[in-house]
DNA sequence: ATATTTATGTCAATATATTTTCAGACGTGC
DNA sequence: GCACGTCTGAAAATATATTGACATAAATAT
């Protein structure tokens, strides 16, 4: 392990991170409940802290002094004297994302945009519609296909293995759109096709989504605030913004939405879907022996 | 004496101003002294706190006790609470998300968890450290490979396609460990090696990340909140918060993190980095002429 | 499976914080 | 200037926090 020397401008939090390779599991928690709720959560007396926590006093005595102070007293005074540096600086609470970086640093605008991009996601999902889709996402009684454009074939594979945990009869349809009719050739009325179509709208994804429709499956398209053209075909279409300061496209909200219906669609299957997680975690711990 | 009734929502802030009145001169001092650099004037031991603002203890001990607090462990209790609540991020309290739907709709729920994961990540990020690691991924004199585990193949497989874009020399491995020994074989000292790895830390990842490092390579470790054991040898270590009410980790804090980087290195870079962007439209467009 | 190391909490000791008591200081009205 | 009430901090008494020693539990290596 790194062991750093204690730099005397070393936040509490850097010490932590610095050394929580050599924190041990309660000395950890206690690390997470104090990063939970920074600093406040370290600023009561090292018996409420501590119980707050719930780990024993002396485990956070050792773990403050593995963060080279030299009791509790003394960690207690830098917190506070780095609370009194924060608020009384002179950005007053202004609202700076990476605690210590200036407010015009690159993370603290990127954060920014982000957030607004998914307020926005947010604030235009119809709930019914939300629910709905989840539902299809849900339904068994037909398969599911996944499919993605150039950049968003990320965000179909990061689907598809959630869903596959989910549910059964998932398909990934791959990137290379030459192999899709096969994928077509077997589609059913009742099957579900999830597709992601951010801008720079891909020609194969709207062909695919017109011959899916014809055979009677149901689209739920996820786009970005403009719109791709396949909505007028989609059951269920779903905006996400995603624009940022740069070249490209952010697809935090498209993850975020995505999530969102996975975790809506594992609800709606339940307790069939825990069956399948445990199993799954059977295997993969079966799949962990060989490995050793 | 009167003893006013603790009003449960009323800030210590507020009990010192309707108080101000019955205060003796030292006690005032110390109010002053509160307010001055207010709560962390407050939230020492009574000792220190007096000694502070230049007043015995017992004065601390009577005027908090005006205030109508039963002593001085109560006041720094309720100070205490005012700072947790404060000190929560910049969206805490925000509205519903999904505008019309209920609180506790599935929706607003997930979106309120995601969202501290968000927070939290993003305040545990150093921003020297990031600019670093940003520096690393844009550096073009070694190559960047990239490698994720199940879950988060996905997230390293969008991290490929975008830092192609930002640069040449990218390689993304595989998620068939069998393959990796042929792509260790080519690193060298002042490659990169960028990781995913979150929990259920996979024993593949960490070997890589041993064959790597003691190949000189240097390690960029994007893990979650309870820290893969690669950590260690990594150069620089990002943690993700990831935990969401469900069977499974969300990924929308790696993936803003993830785009952060990119962005990040994206400027690193610029303006060869926009040469590449317009090469690869133009080859884009080529490509669709014959999709038509 | 067993031994060894490491981690963790209980309890006791010690130190520190908090409150109470009280005597002097200070101001105020006569 | 004197008497009275109030304010203030020193110091004692009490409560609580902090640390160290130890035994048990968990993890790890043999």
């Amino acid at each position: 392990m790194t062991t750093t020397p204690i730099q005397p401008t070393a936040t509490v939090r850097e010490l932590i991170r610095d050394h929580y390779g050599a924190l041990t599991q309660s000395e950890r928690k206690f690390a997470q409940a104090l990063l939970d709720s920074y600093p406040a959560a370290g600023l009561a007396s090292i018996t409420i802290v501590a119980a707050n926590a719930g780990v024993s006093t002396p485990t956070v005595a050792r773990m403050v002094q593995k963060l080279g102070f030299k009791g509790y007293p003394q960690f207690h005074q830098a917190l506070l004297k780095e609370l009194e540096a924060k608020v009384s600086g002179p950005t007053q609470r202004r609202a700076n994302w990476a605690s210590e970086a200036p407010a015009t640093h690159h993370l603290n605008r990127f954060a920014q945009a982000v957030t607004q991009n998914i307020e926005q996601t947010f604030a235009n999902i119809d709930s019914d519609r939300f629910d709905q889709a989840a539902r299809d996402l849900a339904d068994t009684s037909g398969r599911l296909y996944v499919v993605g454009g150039r950049i968003t074939r990320a965000l179909a594979d990061y689907a598809f293995t959630h869903f596959q945990a989910v549910r059964e009869r998932v398909t990934h349809m791959t990137a290379s759109s030459a192999t899709w009719p096969h994928y077509v050739l077997d589609m059913a009325e009742g099957d579900t096709l999830l597709m992601f179509d951010i801008r720079r709208y891909e020609t194969n994804l709207l062909r695919l989504a017109e011959l899916a429709t014809a055979r009677g499956v149901r689209v739920i398209l996820i786009t970005d605030q403009w719109v791709s053209p396949i909505a007028d075909l989609a059951r269920h279409t779903f905006n996400c913004w995603v624009e940022i300061p740069s070249a490209w496209d952010s697809n935090v909200s498209t993850m975020m939405l995505l999530e969102a219906l996975i975790a809506a669609a594992q609800e709606e299957r339940w307790p069939a879907t825990r069956d399948r997680y445990e199993r799954l975690d059977e295997l993969f711990n079966a799949t962990r022996l060989f490995q050793k």
